[in-house]
DNA sequence: GTCATTTATCATGC
DNA sequence: GCATGATAAATGAC
């Protein structure tokens, strides 16, 4: 075989930064909002996407990963889970 | 096996948090596999995709012969692709989409 | 066919 | 050293 695989020539496209710590409250506050069901429709995504200051296709990678990420744990994600869930409680509460 | 998706979201209760919803379910042992195509084969398909956005049965039939990968996955790369030029346009553009629809030959 | 998505893989941050 | 964001194969709805 061949060294293969490796050179990806055109990925100087694949630069990360991490997204603000706000942005990620934002974020999660919805993932962890709509736990039955966390796919925002295209309205809702670019409404987070304007309130996190990123692209809407950005969002769109943040869930995708976010879903796939927290159903691989199922018990780990559990004290975000709470984390938030009591977030949202104190936010009812006013 | 995605027909659970519907606009039904309840705000998540102490008792619902830990439930375990059907967008959770059909994963953990069935692994998906995905092949990491070579540069070689990445190069020729993007070589072909540079005379024609989309491709005849009988040219994805040659072009994937040539590279020892499936038609269905040639098809599916050219699909891919096009979605890939779509948002990179997309991006530096403002809309004006630069890829024409299928022909028929 | 498009296109949102799933999953693995990749590249970077720290 | 993993967490995290982005991209590459693959699936499925429509």
């Amino acid at each position: 075989a061949v060294m293969i695989l490796r050179s990806r020539f055109l990925d100087a496209r694949r630069k990360r930064r991490n997204f603000s710590k706000t942005a990620t409250e934002v974020l999660n506050e919805y993932f962890y909002s709509h736990l039955s069901n966390p796919y925002p429709s295209e309205e809702a995504k670019e409404e987070l996407a304007r309130k996190c200051g990123i692209s809407v296709s950005q969002v769109s990678n943040w869930f995708g990963n976010k879903r796939i990420r927290y159903k691989k744990n199922i018990g780990k994600a559990q004290e975000e889970a709470n984390l938030y869930a009591s977030k949202l409680a104190n936010q009812a509460a006013q | 096996a995605k027909v659970f998706k519907r606009e039904i979201d309840e705000t998540a209760s102490t008792t619902e948090r830990n439930h375990v919803y059907e967008w959770m379910k059909g994963d953990q042992i069935r692994r998906k596999h995905r092949q990491v195509y070579t540069r070689a084969q990445t190069f020729e398909l993007e070589k072909e995709y540079r005379f024609s956005q989309y491709l005849t049965r009988k040219r994805r039939s040659e072009i994937a012969g040539g590279i020892q990968l499936s038609d269905r996955q040639v098809k599916i790369w050219f699909q891919n692709r096009r979605m890939k030029e779509k948002r990179e346009n997309l991006k530096f553009n403002n809309g004006t989409s630069s890829i024409p629809k299928q022909r028929n030959d």
